[in-house]
DNA sequence: GAGATTAGCCAAAGCGCTTTAAAAAATATG
DNA sequence: CATATTTTTTAAAGCGCTTTGGCTAATCTC
């Protein structure tokens, strides 16, 4: 069923039948009730594509995921992002296009489908540092949002985050608080900004506490359970090992966790733990005592938003680019406990 | 850059640029090089609207993700089978539509897809017994590929699936063989086919060897490390507890392990646990010895199967329904072990 | 060398919608 | 009641591509 059955089937032209069911005011509203009906009966949708042509609009975003390699990592995360964009997508009309893709092909895909007018947008995920692509998406002219951000300077572009920096500064300060003084950083890929705001802030508590980094209780790499269990087996193996471990991710502290358990220890009592939770639907971290002591943001609710800001720039392109920052809440479960390490030697 | 301005600047007609870009022979060698180049140059696309109008297809997949609730559970196994059948679409030009919805909401919606042509086929994501999906797929007449199965009765539709069945069936006769008699499944929802199917093969293992079900030993649910958790904690709890567990996701083991781990038990030695291994990238259950004795099948490759029956079945609509079984692989790691929980007592 | 083929190119129609410009019908005005 | 105004409807153009059918020039055939 097409607009010329359908019309034809009403005995109105296309131009009254179109108007009718897109709310303009010059059609009598006897008419459009008729209209409505009918469309509803015959199931009537105006083609996609159609529609697209004649408007110039794709009704379309795009998410490009990165894949550092082909059996790279897809940070569960996205999943998680996406069902919120999704679903703000749904009750606004557009639709999602979904790209995974090489990192090093990323530009390439950008300028195609801007070129093709594939999408009228896209959402960039997972920035670096001083990311190129944020530049080329400029000069193509391409609505964008970030889902991170590539500096802490000056917000020329739209994007939305939670303060990583201020998150894994408190999170670090909680165990000075309890008395740790050998803390490790478990953090995801350094390249990644996200990361390197936490190890800011997590250099930030410890220089507040005139307490020296080492470098041997930092690591950096994709967020597995076993870059967890590999990380926390080597620093806990160490000399003069840390007494407290910040995981980047849940999937990492359960790597942390195995090693924490093979030793026969306590989470809490023999190691302290704080992980960021992104509220992934299958890990409810929640409860009177959660499992683990953690900075909190939703994932899925920074989808939505991000979803949002996108709709707003491609609706109103003249205005000034928009931001978002959340704040992750603290949440104290079972994971962490003042240090007893005097007492264990 | 359109066609339009292209053909001009070449000094050439619509009709001879179009076709030197899509092969046609009608086009001498000398003129092909030249427009190619020039396409190149200007970074020239065609729109893909217009020519998803003109051809009729949208080349372009749905996948459309069912959510029982708001705040459901995303299975991470999703956004692995989806970077599959991306990077499949990519090297074929089609693009990949995601739409996550209500499970409640998910038939009007393939409805609303095929009405406006948004798509030229659908990718179905966790059938459920006698699924009516499938049915209202075939009377709208979109080619679909189902991500498992309503039943293994005659395929009269085309799917991708691994021997839920078999898998399990082998996975409890290797604890049987190992001195367990009880042997506790922590399935899926049961309403989805792949637990059910699963569960049949964990029955017809203990039928075989003479052992009796206990219903108290099967727990179904969404598929959450809380729910592992729970279930695990109460099936140990019991006067007669299991001394070996199947798990359904690495996710859900991993709850279980939590609970081993407070009782200072070891896995494998104390109670033994095999699971199911979606090879996700994030978990590398790999190695000399695994962590954890798995089935073994990769859901990346079932994306990318999936993708690629589908792009098939659209272009040969004529052909019969295709189908693929993989079999599951059963790998050894550290998590079993012969029974002795006379020993224990 | 005249007629038949073939190679290479083009004009124009059509895909299904939106939207501009204009016409027809209904209502208001004095 | 004739004219002006507003409301309602329509014809037709255009979005950017593919594809049908046709045309011209080059090549082949005997």
């Amino acid at each position: 069923m097409n607009l010329k059955e359908l019309s034809d089937l009403l005995g109105l032209s296309q131009t009254t039948v179109s108007r009718a069911l897109n709310g303009y005011s010059e059609v009598s509203e006897s008419t459009r009730i008729r209209v409505t009906e009918a469309a509803r009966k015959y199931n009537y949708r105006p083609n996609a594509r159609a529609t697209g042509l004649a408007t110039g609009r794709a009704m379309t975003i795009g998410h490009v995921l990165p894949l550092a390699s082909k059996y790279e990592v897809v940070n569960p995360i996205f999943g998680e992002f996406m069902a919120g964009a999704s679903q703000t997508y749904n009750t606004h009309g557009y639709e999602l296009l979904l790209k995974v893709a090489d990192a090093d092909d990323e530009a390439e895909i950008y300028k195609i489908l801007a070129a093709k007018g594939a999408v009228d947008g896209v959402i960039v995920h997972s920035p670096r540092r001083g990311d190129k692509r944020i530049e080329l998406l400029r000069d193509i002219g391409l609505p964008f949002v970030v889902h991170g951000r590539v500096s802490e300077s000056e917000p020329v572009y739209s994007w939305i985050d939670f303060n990583n920096r201020r998150a894994f500064q408190q999170a670090c300060k909680l165990l000075i608080d309890l008395g740790h003084q050998r803390i490790a950083l478990i953090n995801g890929p350094e390249e990644l900004n996200f990361a390197w705001l936490r190890k800011q802030g997590y250099l930030q508590a410890l220089k507040d506490a005139s307490i020296e980094q080492d470098s041997q209780l930092i690591s950096s790499g994709a967020m597995t359970e076993s870059y967890g269990y590999e990380s926390a087996l080597a620093m806990l193996a160490m000399d003069n090992p840390p007494t407290a471990i910040m995981a980047s991710s849940y999937i990492v502290a359960l790597g942390v966790q195995r090693v924490i358990a093979q030793r026969g220890w306590v989470l809490g009592r023999d190691v302290s733990v704080i992980i960021h939770d992104d509220e992934l639907s299958f890990f409810h971290n929640h409860g009177d005592v959660p499992q683990f002591t953690a900075t909190r943001s939703s994932v899925r609710e920074a989808g939505e938003i991000a979803a949002q800001m996108l709709m707003d720039i491609i609706q109103h392109p003249e205005r000034q680019p928009l931001s978002r920052l959340l704040e992750a809440r603290l949440t104290i479960g079972a994971s962490t406990g003042p240090n007893n390490a005097t007492d264990k030697q």
